[in-house]
DNA sequence: CAGGTCAATGTTTACGCTAACATTTCGCCG
DNA sequence: CGGCGAAATGTTAGCGTAAACATTGACCTG
């Protein structure tokens, strides 16, 4: 808890009610009125306050307001790393919706690198700044993170199975279920699997349902290949994978593993999809642009985020938590990486 | 400035200050001074206090500490999509860089589709609400929208040539021309460009750089073709500037577009490097992943974001502005998609 | 042991804003 | 033309915090 005294820089203060009151010679509480819309005002009135407001530079305070509010109006959106494919979209879509509504948005940024520190604007969980909060993180990540989220305050996770919270989600299970039931229908005999990092859920879920999914049509479920989203551990481990002859379809748990699983294949001389088929998952907007053009599961983050926001404000407006998880279905979008097998 | 009233939901208050001190027997004041680290406090009170506010589940109200300071230890990010490589890597390391100095991140984002009105978090800057500005947009985009940053405001500007603010931005010129230069010396007769969209500065300065690089070596510049930043427009644009066999180095104003380029050329049946070469701009992870691999001009969003917070908060910090701008060097990674002409 | 020092703690006040209540002003009716 | 209601405007108070100043009391010094 103990903390550097505040930063002595002295910001000049902005013109506040007071000085416009003065100026357009009426009560603060006139001001008040007009910068909020009220009715009740004169027109001369009104004018002369607006034409004050001018002459001074008065801009509303927002933490004074935010005060005698009660509220903020705004939401946090505590993440990893913002320059993910996923994340990024995610936060595009919460940012539109928050705003539309009148909220601004707060990053609170995890970063493992701090350990047991709480720092800066990370803290600003502890501390009132806040109306709620989207939580985009895997859960295991998560876990190990000592983020807390003070009780009371509205939340709502993304992909994150447990917790009490409200979820709102892709459907991983059905996406994964929709690229191996593809694959397989093509008539591959079995399916390999490029899973993203175990620390997932995401990734978890899309690799159980890919087992399950062999599993009902009585195949067998080869070894899984462990990546961690990267088109470069897409690469790697698929130069190890694709050595294997008897490998002709691969469902890779993301777009980008996908590409580096493409490469890897180009090298190896694999003829895609003549040889080896391959599906991606997420239908970047590259997706349609690699080489061969992927097949792949696409999911919409922005819709994921404008769920999450609307549950969330939801809860913010009227004070009651509803524990519902929203999954929403994918679709195959279907290109030139799968053909039957050789 | 005709507003709704505020949403009627009473969220209800958490505890205060003076919740804690009564709960320890002691002022507000020495809580105040535990809360801050300050060191006057007996050591037997100050524990008292800190299990008063486990007790009673205070956390600091920084409505009212903004109020009291004056500062908000937030600065506002204006920006249109988070979701371009660029802006989500920068934004990515605005924010760590901010958090690190105990700053928090509020988006502001700019959408197009709101003409004439001001509406609800956008407003932020009509209110203060933040310390300080970066903007990340290019300057085009700005110039239309309604945007205007309050004066005294301390403001950064990211790519932005003009306007009177401190800039950080990657040295487009030099990178273009790295790309330009290394097809040139590969042999190539001249250099065709797949330009970024036209109200981007940083696709005109890259595009006048290459104009620039070419005529120093006494070439023809060849026309432009103009894309939007996006793969798919790299693909479109590609078809028909491809189908001219003339075509033998193109350097395409980012990697997206590279990479719809290189999808052309597949389709098309010319050989990359064999018979066109292609050189992108930004260095994604991915562009190591592209068949074949991509020779890109690599820039630092890292650093930029970096540098840019730092400039902010200096200006914040001291209250001084210095217009300086910075701009970053790029490199130019040399992966497998170019060669000698054939 | 008077006088002084200093650490610990308390009290007051102001930051900018707006709800609630109080007052003024004006038009209109009987 | 007195009186009444409504509209316009003003006054008060308090949201949670911390700086500035005030008070208390323990301890030291000569």
């Amino acid at each position: 808890m103990e903390q550097d005294a505040r930063p002595s820089a002295v910001r000049q203060r902005g013109p506040s009610m007071a000085d416009v009151a003065r100026e357009a010679g009426v009560s603060g509480q006139t001001v008040s009125r007009v910068v909020n819309g009220r009715l009740n005002v004169d027109q001369a009135t009104r004018q002369r306050v607006l034409d004050a407001m001018r002459t001074v530079g008065y801009r509303p305070n927002s933490a004074a307001r935010a005060l005698r509010y009660g509220q903020f109006r705004s939401i946090g959106v505590i993440m990893g790393v913002v320059s993910t494919f996923g994340n990024s979209r995610t936060l595009d879509a919460i940012t539109s919706a928050a705003v539309a509504k009148g909220y601004s948005i707060t990053l609170m940024p995890v970063t493992r690198p701090t350990p047991g520190e709480v720092m800066g604007a990370f803290s600003r969980l502890d501390e009132q700044a806040v109306d709620g909060v989207v939580i985009l993180i895997e859960e295991h990540e998560l876990d190990q993170s000592e983020v807390e989220v003070p009780d009371g305050l509205p939340v709502v996770v993304i992909s994150n199975p447990r917790s009490g919270y409200p979820m709102v989600d892709t459907d991983q299970a059905q996406g994964a279920e929709l690229a191996t039931t593809h694959l397989l229908e093509l008539g591959h005999r079995t399916v390999w699997h490029l899973s993203g990092p175990p620390h997932s859920y995401a990734a978890e879920r899309r690799e159980q349902s890919w087992r399950a999914t062999l599993r009902r049509h009585d195949r067998q479920a080869p070894p899984v290949v462990v990546g961690d989203w990267s088109a470069e551990s897409g690469y790697v481990q698929g130069m190890k994978l694709c050595a294997d002859a008897a490998v002709t379809a691969v469902f890779a748990a993301n777009d980008q593993m996908a590409l580096g699983l493409l490469r890897a294949l180009h090298e190896l001389a694999r003829l895609v999809p003549a040889e080896v088929s391959v599906v991606g998952f997420d239908d970047m907007a590259e997706a349609a642009h690699f080489w061969p053009p992927l097949t792949t599961v696409r999911q919409s983050f922005a819709e994921v985020g404008r769920r999450a926001v609307d549950a969330l404000l939801a809860e913010i407006e009227s004070g009651e938590r509803h524990v519902v998880s929203v999954k929403l279905p994918t679709t195959l979008v279907h290109r030139s990486s799968t053909a039957p097998p050789p």
